[in-house]
DNA sequence: AAGCGGTTTCGAAGCGCTTCGACGGGTGAA
DNA sequence: TTCACCCGTCGAAGCGCTTCGAAACCGCTT
């Protein structure tokens, strides 16, 4: 294994210029620092990583991303790879926490420092996590926003305005009766926060055009996209638009629809919440506000990175939600 | 923070006392042991965990799971989970490595020591990580088999004999012509092991039963699914039964079939090789052999966690494929 | 009472690296 | 020419923990 010193031998100095060298946190002459990098780079050193002493940085970064009932898992997934990319770039390697019901998984690698900062998903409105994280045992970030966002940093998409542009959308089509599909009841149960947001921004938007409309969670599977089709169509027969959260959902409904007689998009609009390629590569191409996934992880990532490295970062960044018109919405009664 | 000395003064003992209790590398009386786990929990000691000097152990287990195209990511994502979870029970958290074109994340993990250990899948059969992985820079457990396995510890599904279950199964319900519709193209150019050895069983087994057989890569997505259904059924008019492994791609085929006139099963026997859950939820439950990824993952851990320890581990491990019968299958001319 | 084998615990060294204080040699001002 | 000063570098301490060798203690046997 090669050390530091041996790196120190080579270039001719000692071992504390060699750290100072690498480190920046002294200056160097050129001269030294040049001959200092070609006798790394010669040797192949790398630094005796994670471990070492007292205020070292471990040069790794935590993602909490618990596998939960109710979560898509492709869009996890999405997030992590992005976070893992991001993470590269900024020379650390990521740590990946999925048990996670409660605080446990953080408050380990806060204790055991494993890692210097962590990335908070899936956060609901009252998080257990949000006292630990508040404490500032480890900084963090959240993708996700919960119902007191002071003193934590955090980032998503607007998801009340997601809500609220979905039903504009469909208001200015003409329709005047619209259901929000959403995700598995487990997820509302929770308090999940952009599930929540979404929520209130689709039923505000609707009330303001007032027209009428109906909130359904939705678990997944064929069978449960036939039941709710079917108990839209009967307790809202006006239904002409229709809003989705719920990402392996999209086709089966589709088809339920179909079957009961319902085309999209001839007899209802279908507008989706979820990432672009979920929407376009649906069985009808959803009209869809897309859930920026790869962005809100590398913006994650920048925000710790921002952080660890003592600079400023803003409280909250809610990405504004931008509508993708797709084959499945259509003015009413076209 | 709690430190060792912290625990020891509590307990009334001297911190390698502590040491030795904690990780059982002496004999230590039960008194003293029960006295210094009390005074554990109630500092609430962690081993200042991840640091330290040569000879420690990080608990931390590296999964390199490369996100090349054409891999299916929710199959990855519950390899992760199950890697996780069974990480976890072995006291040790997990590192994702997701970028990985070639050795270089595993070789920084061994070099920096970031963890105590690696697991490596879609193991190509020439993988350019093979020699690092050899070289012992770092204990690691391979997902699946190269060319070579020898001097490496691999596990994985049989997936030879998997190919060769699906083509025994159709053909004992009489089909005399069968395809293999395979992972994209770019999964059999890298020689993804385990698409090659299905390949190979596939055919093996075709010949055996002198039946007529023909083996095509497919993209995904609906297109692809209708052009290949197409050109199979130009090229290969006898064809009654399909081997499909590609799970992306099992509801698009049959939609695509469909709309050719030709229905599952009745016109056409499909089998998949895909874990059980995407084979179920088909839109007709599919006949398939498991891919047990959650098993896999498990049995990886445990493997590398033996290796760790000093255990004894076996080179391979090849699980038994298992076929489950459900909607897709019928005999010809049933 | 001394000797002995075995068990249990302690003390001290040292891991690879960072960091603090200090040193040395050049420079410019006096 | 001397002195103060600064820049670049070095030496040594120390981080929290493990580990090795040795000390201390116990209960027996002689």
């Amino acid at each position: 294994m090669v050390k530091i010193t041996d790196v120190a031998r080579r270039a001719g100095v000692s071992p504390s210029t060699v750290s100072y060298a690498l480190s920046g946190k002294r200056p160097i002459s050129d001269a030294t620092r040049l001959r200092v990098q070609a006798a790394v780079r010669e040797l192949g050193y790398h630094a005796y990583g994670g471990r070492g002493v007292v205020g070292r940085r471990s040069k790794v970064l935590a993602l909490a991303a618990p596998m939960r009932s109710g979560v898509h898992v492709p869009v996890v997934t999405q997030f992590a790879v992005s976070v893992v990319t991001a993470a590269r770039a900024h020379d650390h390697d990521v740590l990946l926490l999925t048990q996670g019901e409660g605080e446990e998984d953080i408050g380990r690698v806060a204790a055991t420092r494993l890692a210097d900062g962590v990335i908070v998903m899936d956060v609901q409105l009252q998080d257990p996590r949000l006292p630990l994280l508040r404490s500032g045992a480890l900084p963090s970030v959240l993708i996700g926003v919960p119902a007191e966002p002071d003193g934590l940093t955090c980032v998503d998409l607007d998801f009340r305005a997601a809500g609220e542009l979905c039903v504009d959308h469909l208001a200015r089509l003409g329709h005047r009766a619209v259901a929000l599909v959403g995700s598995p009841p487990e997820v509302y149960v929770r308090r999940t926060a952009f599930a929540r947001r979404l929520v209130e921004g689709f039923t505000a938007a609707a009330d303001r055009h007032r027209i009428a409309s109906a909130v359904h969670p939705c678990g997944t599977g064929r069978g449960a996209a036939r039941a709710l089709a079917e108990r839209l169509v009967r307790e809202l027969p006006a239904l002409t638009g229709v809003v989705v959260h719920n990402e392996p959902l999209l086709d089966p409904l589709i088809d339920a629809f179909g079957q009961l007689g319902l085309s999209v998009p001839g007899d209802l609009s279908l507008t989706a919440v979820c990432p672009s390629p979920v929407a376009a590569s649906a069985r009808v191409p959803v009209t869809s506000v897309a859930v920026p996934s790869a962005e809100l992880g590398t913006r994650a990532v920048h925000l710790l990175a921002r952080k660890l490295s003592g600079g400023p970062v803003p409280g909250a960044t809610l990405l504004p939600p931008r509508l993708t018109e797709r084959a499945s919405t259509a003015p009413r009664g076209a």
